[in-house]
DNA sequence: TCGATTTTTGAATCGGATTCAAAATGCGCG
DNA sequence: CGCGCATTTTGAATCCGATTCAAAAATCGA
């Protein structure tokens, strides 16, 4: 069966090439002129070959988007499995989320895309399904970790929401952010300062009125910064998501 | 000048029905398969005269989630008006954003296309600047009841974040829970119940975070409710966000 | 080596957005 | 009212790019 076995690789070798073209066309003209055709020819297959991959545009799409997510997985899965308080790990996650987009908006805004309605309903089941699955395993890691922080004693057990539903508190911050800051000029940068800041004061703000333990003050910027600087050294060996360079109004 | 007025209004009355047609499309048959030579037709137009007032399809999606914008602005200023604690006032704005999205799903199905880049970096600037003018004076409403909270001594001066950054904390948590939700089984509704009253919950707990008084325990799912009914009622003169009616799981 | 089967190919097709030259309409003036 | 100019409307033609599919090529099994 060798033969077998090597065609299959070979193929999805093949696939692998198609996405990595595709990102590579996203990255250099950007998600609106992105062309099948030109995918194909790139890596020098003709477009039938393409099309054997991916039973349309969509599904490409979502199929790279599928990628993308199970390529965030073993950052995810490092600050869900550090060893360290409850909520820092909460944290991490957020920051983890934060460094990947700061290093790859193009993957946010594909991400924004494709669930979208147009997209995500013009995608066969299969590529649905399996982008499902992809994420899947990244909900049940942050979700152990509200688990643990109940555990712990660092959540009180008697919130009245299930871990799941907590879990998705900060996903919807994170999400809710950084919709808005794609979206162009909506944002006015300079009233709010760095939008990553803000998430991270506003994810604490939310653990706080969880009454997730230890509480920390928001408003200590020093504290936050060094916070954040250590958890990124301490867990993903990395300086962490680089902040906008946009001076902070100075004190009157 | 009478006629060239009269012109003019009827050109706009025009583009309104360009619009409403186009809206009651996408309600019909969904945004995927929306099209501009349709629109036309069952206007009884031909299409060239439907690029006279949209230079593109992406111009049209977006004047169009312009206007539905538009039309939430009563709504919104009545909440923002409503003479009431100014905690009450920030939950109301989240509770008319709700009923608004609950009554019309593809309103916000809209938006969320047409803030994609592919969208929004295809309309025209005049388009967008449009989109834009909009929505801010939704935001200066809003940041008006953070400045009222603030002097009304129910939420602390010395919060770290401007009045803008923390109208964006409850916008962030709308916009990913809906986001979500609108996201085809992504989330698994049997598990988190209602996902507004998910949301309203949330934003307590996120209120309670900022310590914006009075503060309120979302774990009372029967004050909850009647929180809610009573803000939609005094406010909106409705009976609220029908809720999903997923039966909750019996206490074990 | 040969026919059967699978895979690849890319020209042709198709769908739909957009254009633009021609036709229609509106308007001011003698 | 009729005429010529300006503006608006029209929709067939064009263009673009996704998708198809019949033919060609490659692979396989005997």
């Amino acid at each position: 069966m060798s033969t077998k076995d090597r065609r299959q690789r070979e193929r999805a070798e093949r696939e692998q090439r198609f996405l990595d073209k595709a990102q590579e066309l996203i990255q250099r003209d950007g998600l609106l002129s992105l062309q099948m055709s030109r995918i194909a020819e790139e890596c020098d297959y003709a477009i039938g070959t393409l099309y054997q991959h991916f039973a349309s545009k969509e599904d490409l799409l979502v199929t790279l988007a599928t990628r993308n997510c199970l390529s965030r997985v073993d950052l995810l899965e490092r600050a869900a499995r550090w060893q360290g308080p409850t909520r820092e790990r909460m944290l991490a996650i957020a920051l983890a989320d934060l460094m990947v987009i700061r290093a790859q908006p193009e993957h946010f805004r594909l991400e924004q895309f494709v669930w979208t309605d147009v997209i995500w309903g013009a995608a066969s089941a299969q590529a649905r399904q399996r982008s499902l699955e992809a994420s899947a395993p990244l909900g049940i890691l942050v979700d152990g970790i509200v688990e643990d922080a109940i555990a712990a004693g660092d959540l009180r057990a008697d919130i009245c929401l299930s871990p799941q539903a907590v879990t998705i508190g900060p996903w919807m911050l994170s999400l809710g952010l950084h919709t808005l800051t794609h979206v162009e000029s909506l944002l006015e940068a300079h009233v709010l300062g760095d939008p990553y800041r803000l998430l991270m004061k506003h994810l604490h703000f939310l653990l706080n009125g969880y009454g997730w333990q230890p509480l920390f003050n928001p408003a200590d910027d020093t504290a936050l910064d060094a916070l954040n600087t250590r958890l990124c050294k301490d867990i993903f060996n990395s300086p962490g998501p680089q902040p906008d360079r946009i001076p902070s109004r100075p004190p009157p």
